[in-house]
RNA sequence: GCGGAUGUGGUGGAAUUGGUAGACACGCUGGUUUUAGGUACCAGUGUCGUAAGACGUGAGAGUUCGAGUCUCUCCAUCCGCACCA
């Protein structure tokens, strides 16, 4: 073996050895125990990021150590090829989004080989590919025919000087990023696909979930929101010709509808509209409410503003009339588009009660202690209603009865349990994605395109002018035939959220012509054991991932309700930022590794300088690597400088897997320095002869202790990399055991064999996250099988036994002393000795005894005063 | 604004079930060795204090024999908010 640690040639070596030997291609294999281990796809940007390699190396360590477990383990790898970044792209390289897509993926393909990740390539899928959106395709005709796809208007992003639909992100400050026009809000019609249909499936099934996190399963149980309330009418008092004769609104406080002193409706409302045809005022209003964000953080922090509309409801229960205000705040696409408003108890009715001087009265008491001012604030707890004739006195259950009751016995509302979720809008007015498969006839007809006609092919040679997507510019490209007779085609495209939606269940069979799933191998490999990806898709990407496969269950195309059994999501890869500031006032981003530091003797950093000319540059601390801070790390230039091993354990070692990640190079050379030790501690042991059997009945004492400390590292790392997914402590453990070995100088027969065996043990731990050094320094130790074949290791509990065990004293909650006691010593001995020794004494002195805690194996707590 | 998280030495982090706060690593300080250096190795390193000891987990309160961990209030930072993926 040699002595220097060589990463460069040891890589190039076991990444052959494991392509020669296909070691990582998977068949559906009923005798052993599959386990399905999936990385969220990667967007084919161009190159690798930090947040990748993190992402990945988790999913690799995973796979690999269940194939130690002798799992037959699928781990596939493909691109969320479709999307907005390729479009921009072409535009700026004056090229097609298709030739740039493949590009990249040839490139970052090899990106991820170099870094030993073991996928089966067999299984590569791209979602922009035809013989995949082809299905996609067809699932979405079923789900028409099932009525789980409807069309209706919608609010997009809108670029008057384009005259193009913009996505949220091509909006800066209400204004167009490429043309700066006040971008509009603006109505199309576009398809949704009915997820509120599956709402309570989808509310239900996450106590399925019991090895996601608890946190995901908040947010989605949150954006769901459910909410159990009373639908109702008012009737309008001044109707205006063609305008509605009522209104409809939801309200989850039916307690509160005495209180209620005005109505919202959206500035899109019918009644709205209709009562701006003879005011002015209102329809200016209307007018400047198009330009309002369409996102709901922006219409939450926007100010409330409103107009009266002049028009009067007639309060259901009271028949007094109460005016009708068209408002900033209430949405045409949210619920009725009309809210009744209780200023009373409800902040923000409050806000704009106050704003526009409307009455507000109090209908719900204040909890003793509570002090009340409705001039100030809304009270929003629920209580003891109050100025509500007949419902005076009732509580909220009580209230919310009675008067639901009341409604629903006039025939003027109804008990209804409403939804947040809103129905998934998937269409998109882009090029680079599935044209949605729909023709219309010319008597305007909808009709499915017929499975004999898919994929509706995307042209991939075409010319971007930056504006308007290539299929809507050709007039030809549209032009089809439906049963003979003439159609067009929907030249709109699918939400990029539909491919990744069901790639996970596609790698099962990647290469079915005739299914869009295999069921054989759906089933066999489904749901996925360990899913991995960003925190930021906690909510979209996973819940349009659950929906689909309830959709693909009830197709009859998989048997199981959940697409993912298990959920890690690992947090962001941040670095440092620094800034240089011109004439001007402008930040100019600097790379680190581009800026020298000045260390203080404690070793905080005091100064930052350019490399290039010493000029003083600003430290803005840390965010998300990201382009526009510069402050990128090249996952290349690491793998070229330390070699890929050094790249996975420093990047598993720095933080717990769903905690942030912050970047730093020092770091990265201990990571280094530790692989390079134990390369060096394993080839000085080999170069010393041949090792003996291990005989447990012989061994010293320190040659028992070595043994258990080997054991109880084998026993940790084995539940940190099973339940916890804790890789820095596994990581840690095994360092410290390095070190311990390290310090173990015993070069007697058994001593090399005791040896031997926390060496061999080390290497297989080491295998899934250095799996390259590993290889190698397993070949080394003598096995003529490969580590990636090898078994993991299992811990000894006879070697684990302690013949003592340490007990912490404390007095009054503080650490006084410790003893050794033998274990199976009883309570009352426990407590004696701590009582009797020297500095207990001493701290208990002139004190009485008032309690004293024994727990058993860890410690004893005297309580004196 | 709403929903979710995070906050521990100079730094990244550990403490898994309410039971020894700071494992492991980086950095720093001192030393040894070598081939010029990088490297390697040894010792030290929460704060205050000569020591005994006291203090110490974002801030403040509470429960408990005992709180980084549980409860409440507040502050700061990050993620998501439906057309970025």
């Amino acid at each position: 073996m040699e002595e220097q640690y060589h990463p460069h040639q040891i890589e190039t070596d076991a990444q052959k050895y494991w392509e020669e030997n296909d070691s990582f291609a998977v068949t559906e294999d009923e005798g052993k125990e599959k386990y399905y281990c999936l990385s969220m796809f990667p967007y084919p940007s161009g190159r690798l990021h930090m947040g990748h390699v993190r992402n990945y190396t988790i999913g690799d360590v995973v796979s690999r150590y269940q194939r130690m477990q002798g799992k037959n383990v699928m781990q596939p790898m493909g691109w969320d090829a479709f999307g907005l970044p390729a479009e921009n792209a072409a535009i700026k390289n004056k090229t097609a989004p298709a030739p740039w897509t493949y590009e990249n993926i040839d490139y970052m393909k090899g990106q991820l080989k170099r870094l030993g990740f073991g996928y089966d390539w067999n299984r590569e899928l791209a979602t922009c590919k035809p013989d995949y959106y082809k299905w996609e395709q067809w699932f979405f005709t079923q789900l028409y025919e099932k009525g789980l796809v409807y069309k209706k208007m919608s609010s997009v992003n809108w670029c008057p000087n384009d005259a193009t639909v913009l996505a949220n992100e091509q909006v800066e400050n209400g204004r167009c990023w490429r043309c700066d026009t006040m971008v509009e809000r603006k109505e199309l019609p576009q398809w949704f696909v009915k997820i509120t249909a599956y709402a309570d499936e989808l509310l239900a099934d996450l106590d399925q979930l019991d090895e996601w996190p608890e946190q995901v399963k908040a947010m989605q149980r949150n954006w769901i929101g459910r909410s159990e309330g009373v639908q109702l009418t008012f009737k309008i008092a001044n109707t205006i010709e063609g305008s509605p004769k009522e209104l409809q609104v939801y309200t989850t406080r039916p307690d509160t509808l005495m209180g209620v002193t005005y109505v919202g409706v959206a500035a899109e409302h019918p009644l709205a509209k209709a009562a701006a045809v003879n005011n002015p005022k209102l329809a200016t209003f209307i007018e400047e409410c198009k330009s309002n964000g369409v996102t709901e953080a922006e219409m939450a922090t926007m100010e409330k503003v409103g107009v009266d509309t002049g028009i009067r409801a007639i309060h259901p229960l009271t028949g007094k009339e109460v005016p009708v205000w068209a408002a900033n705040f209430v949405l045409m696409d949210y619920g009725t588009g009309a809210v009744m408003a209780v200023p009373g108890h409800d902040e923000r009715d409050h806000e704009f009660a106050t704003r526009f001087e409307l009455p507000i009265q109090q209908v719900i008491e204040a909890a003793e202690g509570d002090e009340i001012d409705l001039t100030k604030a809304a009270y929003t707890e629920k209580g003891t209603l109050v100025n509500s004739g007949e419902f005076d006195g009732l509580g909220f259950k009580d209230a919310f009865n009675a008067i639901s009751d009341k409604l629903i016995a006039e025939g003027k509302g109804e008990k209804q349990v409403n939804y947040r979720l809103r129905d998934w809008g998937v269409s998109r007015q882009r090029y680079w994605g599935s044209p949605i498969p729909m023709r219309y006839l010319e008597d305007g007809t909808e009709v499915t395109v017929p499975l004999e006609d898919l994929p509706v092919l995307l042209p991939e040679d075409v010319e971007m002018d930056g504006v308007q997507s290539p299929i809507k510019a050709d007039p030809e490209w549209a032009k089809t035939t439906h049963n003979g007779q003439p159609a067009t085609r929907e030249t709109d495209t699918f939400d990029t959220f539909m491919e990744s939606s069901w790639y996970y269940a596609r790698y099962c069979s990647p290469q079915s012509d005739d299914k869009m799933l295999d069921p054989k191998a759906a089933n066999y490999w489904l749901p996925v054991d360990q899913y991995i990806g960003g925190i930021e898709h906690a909510v979209m990407h996973l819940l349009y991932s659950r929906f689909f496969h309830k959709l693909l269950r009830d197709a009859g195309l998989v048997d199981s309700d959940e697409p993912f059994k298990k959920l890690l999501c690992q947090g962001m890869v941040l670095a440092d930022t620094f800034y240089m500031t011109d004439e001007k006032g402008l930040k100019h981003w600097i790379a680190p590794k581009d800026v020298d530091f000045e260390l203080d003797d404690k070793g905080r950093l005091i100064k930052g300088s350019l490399k290039t000319t010493g000029e003083a540059v600003e430290h803005a601390g840390m965010s998300k690597m990201s382009k526009s801070k510069n402050n990128g790390v090249d996952p290349q230039d690491l793998i070229n400088k330390y070699g890929a091993d050094t790249i996975r354990l420093y990047t598993m070692f720095a933080a717990p897997p769903e905690q942030t990640l912050e970047w730093s190079e020092n770091a990265v050379e201990g990571a280094h320095r530790f692989l390079r030790r134990f390369w060096k501690q394993v080839a000085e042991f080999t170069a010393t002869g041949d090792t003996v059997a291990l005989d447990t009945n012989v061994l010293s004492k320190e040659q028992k202790d070595m043994r258990r400390k080997t054991h109880e590292t084998i026993k940790k790392v084995s539940d940190d990399c099973e339940r916890r997914l804790t890789f820095n402590t596994a990581i840690a453990a095994i360092m410290e055991l390095s070190n311990a070995m390290a310090k173990f100088k015993d070069s007697s027969d058994q001593g090399r064999a005791v040896m031997l065996e926390a060496i061999e043990a080390t290497t297989l731990m080491l295998a899934p996250i250095a799996p390259h050094t590993m290889h190698s320094i397993w070949n080394s130790l003598g096995h003529t099988d490969a580590v990636v074949t090898a078994e993991w290791p299992v811990f000894d509990e006879i070697a684990m036994k302690k013949d003592a065990i340490t007990m912490v004293i404390q007095v009054n909650g503080k650490v006084r002393a410790k003893l050794d006691v033998a274990a199976g010593l009883s309570k009352d001995d426990i407590e004696a000795m701590a009582r009797a020794h020297e500095n207990v004494v001493k701290f208990t002195e002139g004190k009485t005894i008032r309690k004293v805690i024994v727990v058993p194996g860890k410690l004893v707590n005297i309580v004196a005063n």
